[in-house]
DNA sequence: AACTACCGCAACCGCGATATG
DNA sequence: TCATATCGCGGTTGCGGTAGT
């Protein structure tokens, strides 16, 4: 038997939300918050929408200080190196981005972080190698196979794996409980972030990486576009698979959608953690 | 000017995790 | 302990706007 509807599909209203349903909703969680029930929200201030509608469209839209596009450089930063470290994991990300939502960071990286990083290579590719063209899935995509070696990946690959080993021990040693966004620490200075840039040759060569307009060049000698997994062939779940026991035993890592600071961190500056090995 | 392709974003969908009775 | 309800997440889709032809 399948799972029942979270509502009656055929009597909500689907689509873009006017001014009027914004309007509703969010007077109603401003005066009495959402009940702690989502499902039941529509009905008590008379919307046609799917509890779930409403929960996204308050946490993604009408929710108090969300930002909305311009993303800084530091975020990209932060964005870039959190989905190497820990993958697709967007609830995680923004959670470290103060006003983001986790769509918004999703949105933004497939439509503008990618191509930042990994430039749209496709056409350009298949102009310096035609033979890359038969390696794709048609939209810029590798396989498995013929992705070339990527050696100047090879420090950061293994410096992240690194800061990840000692980000689980440490939350491990420090979280055995669940993490909880709103107990999160706060970012970082900016002086700080410089600080750990010049003292580490890993954060200088991708601060370096990041701000130049011709990293593609050096993640891609071939210069062909791909999805970072695919280019790292890794990613925290498929390094989990090979190591089991830091997932056995930080199952936090795997758990949490609201990893704190202090649990993020070591996947961002994997440096400050090699000190208390 | 009309058509097409592409892009960015908001919203939807399905499923696993968690809470509750 | 189990069944059910709900939450929350990541992947995907669809629409509107814009650029290119």
């Amino acid at each position: 038997m399948g799972r029942a509807p979270c509502c009656d599909k055929a009597n909500v209203k689907k689509g873009s939300w006017s001014p009027e349903e914004d309007a509703k909703l969010k007077s109603y969680i401003d005066q009495h918050g959402t009940g702690g029930n989502w499902i039941a929200l529509p009905h008590k201030i008379g919307l046609k929408r799917c509890g779930k509608s409403c929960r996204l469209r308050w946490l993604n839209y009408l929710r108090p200080n969300i930002r909305h596009g311009g993303f800084s450089e530091e975020e990209d930063n932060i964005i870039f190196r959190l989905y190497i470290s820990i993958g697709s994991r967007w609830s995680i990300i923004a959670s470290q981005l103060p006003g983001r939502t986790d769509n918004d960071v999703k949105n933004y990286w497939n439509t503008k972080l990618k191509k930042k990083f990994f430039g749209k290579q496709r056409k350009e590719t298949s102009a310096a190698d035609p033979k890359q063209e038969t390696l794709g899935d048609g939209h810029g995509n590798r396989g498995a196979t013929g992705w070339p070696q990527q050696p100047a990946l090879t420090y950061p690959i293994d410096h992240v794996c690194h800061g990840i080993r000692q980000g689980q021990a440490s939350m491990r040693n420090e979280h055995g409980v669940r993490g909880d966004a709103s107990n999160s620490l706060a970012m970082p200075s900016t002086v700080a972030q410089q600080q750990i840039y010049d003292d580490d040759p890993f954060s200088l060569a991708w601060s370096s990486l990041l701000q130049n307009s011709g990293a593609q060049a050096l993640l891609c000698p071939t210069s062909f576009s791909t999805e970072l997994d695919e280019i790292l062939g890794f990613n925290l779940m498929k390094m989990e698979g090979a190591d089991r026991r830091l997932v056995d035993e930080s199952d936090a890592a795997t758990k949490s959608e609201n990893m704190n600071w202090k649990e993020v961190s070591p996947f961002l500056y994997p440096n400050m953690y090699d000190e208390r090995l």
